[in-house]
DNA sequence: ACCGGGATGTTCT
DNA sequence: GAACATCCCGGTG
């Protein structure tokens, strides 16, 4: 551990298949306060959105299976990454059932452990907020890509999981709308911690 | 602090 | 050809 890296357990447990299994709108607020980790950069999940899979028209699962959205219509559990604005790749932690294509957007993590390695992937950011303060960000940070897509967070392949180090999710998560989309903006499927200075920009 | 616009290219219509 | 689950920078107040 670096110094200004913060407490972590690493040998806390990884979260289980079964943590997954349910949808997206049942797993999001519970992963709050959870631990992303990959190699030796970790950060703490303080906001997320929910995608409800074919019927939901603001996810890329809308309709159906594509190239790009094959992840998320596999086993939960996985990470699906995508790419957007022609720059930026961004992670979801894919939910259940099976098939049915429901995944959780990560979109703000307080830096937790390796964060000399984040200032070195992140070179634009000024201050520590600016690290892992949105869905991009913080996929940068923890140098997640497109050769990320499909790994296993349960097994931690390609060294990637969510470890629960005992912190629980916040009793009252915050909620509201999911950011950036045009369609579906009127599900509260948005849940953070309240107050978290490391939270995405709002507009 | 807030606001507006440009970057940049894959994906799907 | 349009849209895009975003970020960054430079303007103004």
């Amino acid at each position: 551990m670096q110094s200004g890296d913060k407490a972590l357990a690493v040998s806390s447990p990884r979260l289980s298949r079964e943590f997954y299994a349910p949808d997206a709108v049942e797993v999001a607020p519970r992963l709050l306060n959870k631990v992303l980790v990959h190699g030796e950069v970790a950060g703490r999940i303080i906001e997320v959105e929910a995608y409800m899979g074919p019927q939901d028209p603001a996810s890329h699962a809308y309709g159906k299976m594509t190239q790009r959205n094959r992840a998320m219509f596999g086993p939960p559990g996985h990470l699906y990454v995508y790419f957007t604005y022609g720059m930026h790749w961004c992670i979801n932690a894919v939910c259940g059932p099976e098939g049915f294509a429901s995944a959780v957007l990560i979109r703000a993590l307080e830096p937790l452990a390796g964060l000399e390695r984040m200032w070195e992937r992140r070179t634009r950011a000024r201050k520590e907020t600016d690290l892992c303060s949105g869905p991009a960000k913080l996929s940068q940070a923890l140098g997640l890509e497109g050769s990320f897509d499909g790994a296993d967070l349960v097994s931690a392949d390609r060294g990637v999981t969510i470890l629960d180090d005992g912190v629980p999710p916040p009793l009252r998560p915050a909620t509201s709308g999911r950011i950036g989309v045009r369609a579906g903006k009127q599900y509260p499927w948005r849940w953070f911690v309240p107050g978290n200075p490391h939270l995405s920009r709002s507009r």
